[in-house]
DNA sequence: TTGAAAGCGCTAACAC
DNA sequence: GTGTTAGCGCTTTCAA
């Protein structure tokens, strides 16, 4: 025999209540979750003890027992960069009155902590996972196929990939490259540059940019890459360090990957006496508060996060309502739009 | 008898695990955790079975029969707001490689959400609890309280609270206040503002900065409470909304309570054609990045957000490993450093 | 409207 | 080094 009592035994537990309320913990744990299935007096007495001892539900236990963790994972590359602030913020306001609670992981933009975040998210059983992206390996792919069989939502975000996982929220960055390209190209600029990290989605907007720009008969830009994770002294750096005909000085015309890339470009093109948008016109992603108040304001890519991150939740709490068999993947394209203002 | 099949039985098991190296479950189990504990070759089997079978530990599962979630809780008031992401971050990097997942709730700043989403938080039994801020009920103080009793370590930050909870990580709010006003002073400010939200500690960096210029024979500064959880444009609209006596634009020098604010009442300074720091000094506190970039760049106070989350983890996991009867709160004061740049 | 019994997938304790 | 047994706190099913 054994006392099992790893932790002094403490805890008030369903039973305290309804040995308290005088009735059996399966009523209790009705009148909790379903209250309308237990008679009004009943209710009563359990509410004043539930409020008496202070007794606060083992989600734990009850995610165990019903297969349901009411849960939601999220993989981020990163908090820092305040651009993905609002696709988490969408996410948690649209499940948290669910009674779901967010799971948060960060990748850094590093293959193997992006495995190992998974494993560790995978491992809460979540009913959901929300990636920033698509995976970075075939290993983070592969683990995230398997919890798809077994019924968790998958839903890949900031993207369109081809080839999705399960569902999927986001904008065709390759389009926004066009776009922004299309624009510098009508407003006459010709030495054009993009500068950004080397994730898929940066590359993925950069292609889009040389794309257009070959079509419309311009020098191929050049590609300033910035080491992952990269943050606004990166850019600042890059401008500063460029020489030679790699210079980012010479561009008239640059596409920032993101806002924070954006702000330092202008900062440091500010700071060499250059004019924005008279000498270099700037173009960013995100359409941070920030790109509203700069001086110039700054022309961007507005992606709604905080609308990708409630359709996530959407997502996910519809197809958690649903069979199985009959749950089919969903592809929404949010788009862009450019926001002109004063920088280009 | 029953069959209880909540779901389609699937998911691999131990049990699977363990029949497919031919042991028995807690083999496997010692397998995962202890592999020392484990004969090499019994090892190799049961990598191979975990392998094959693609298994993936059920955590809530483990947690519940060891009455440990190696998980975390972090309540911030809100995430859009980036002046919190370098503590998310430090909080997450020090607890990921321990195995710990991070659950992430938002207050929004509102004394009913804040309960809401801290019983939220309390039911996922966290083995730690790491607030932003103090409760701003008595309600939220008495459920951190229970908790903590029970065993969970409570770590409020970014302040130090005078009547904490548990531990805490953070810095005198009204020590930066004090700073900010006798460096106005020291410059020959006449007519201080300060402008931020109404939560605790902008407040207690109010009351300092007020004191301070109290005691300098300064006159009261102007205060400007912005509607939690305010943003840039509010900062902006308070600027620009101004008029008569209580006119920021007659101020001399604004203490902003984050860079948040500061960066937007620069751009609305600038754009009145005001001259920083010439007709007005302006102070922010955060020190973001864009603080360093900013023309003309920001002087502020410096908080180590990303030092205050691990500090938070190292009390949560040296907490954890102990007793809970040789368990003594810890108080621990970062400090902050005023970081002079041209702003002010 | 309420209850009894069984069991979710794992780990702690104690044998051997 | 490995296995047996019991049980974590809850929800499910089925019966009354």
């Amino acid at each position: 025999m054994s006392s099992y009592t790893p932790c002094p035994p403490s805890q008030t537990r369903l039973l305290d209540v309804a040995e308290r309320a005088g009735v059996s913990v399966i009523t209790v744990s009705r009148a909790l979750r379903t209250p309308a299935k237990v008679a009004p007096e009943t209710r009563a007495r359990i509410e004043a003890a539930v409020a008496s001892l202070g007794y606060v539900p083992n989600l734990v236990a009850g995610a165990l027992a019903s297969a349901r963790t009411r849960t939601v994972g999220i993989l981020v590359p990163t908090v820092s960069s305040s651009i993905f602030a609002t696709t988490i913020n969408g996410l948690t306001d649209a499940l948290e009155s669910e009674g779901y609670s967010i799971v948060l992981a960060q990748s850094g933009y590093e293959a193997a902590r992006e495995v190992a975040a998974l494993a560790a998210l995978l491992g809460r059983r979540p009913e959901g996972i929300v990636m920033v992206g698509s995976p970075m390996t075939d290993a983070a792919r592969i683990m995230l196929e398997a919890a798809q069989d077994r019924g968790t939502m998958v839903v890949e975000t900031w993207d369109l990939p081809e080839r999705p996982i399960g569902s999927v929220v986001g904008f065709d960055n390759r389009a926004v490259g066009n776009a922004v390209a299309a624009r510098f190209a009508a407003a006459g600029h010709q030495r054009l540059a993009f500068v950004g990290g080397d994730d898929d989605r940066a590359s993925a907007r950069f292609h889009g940019f040389a794309e257009t720009a070959a079509r419309l008969g311009q020098a191929p830009p050049l590609r300033i890459q910035l080491p992952a994770p990269s943050a606004m002294a990166d850019a600042v750096a890059a401008y500063n360090a460029a020489h030679g005909p790699e210079s980012l000085s010479r561009a008239d015309a640059i596409f920032a990957a993101t806002d924070v890339h954006a702000f330092g470009l202008l900062s440091a093109a500010l700071r060499h006496g250059r004019r924005v948008p008279e000498d270099t016109a700037l173009v960013g992603l995100g359409d941070l508060e920030m790109a509203r108040f700069s001086i110039p304001s700054l022309t961007t890519v507005r992606i709604d996060g905080a609308r990708m991150g409630q359709a996530a939740a959407s997502l996910i709490l519809e197809g958690v309502r649903r069979p199985s068999h009959d749950y089919a993947p969903k592809r929404i394209d949010l788009g862009f739009e450019l926001i002109v203002r004063e920088s280009g």
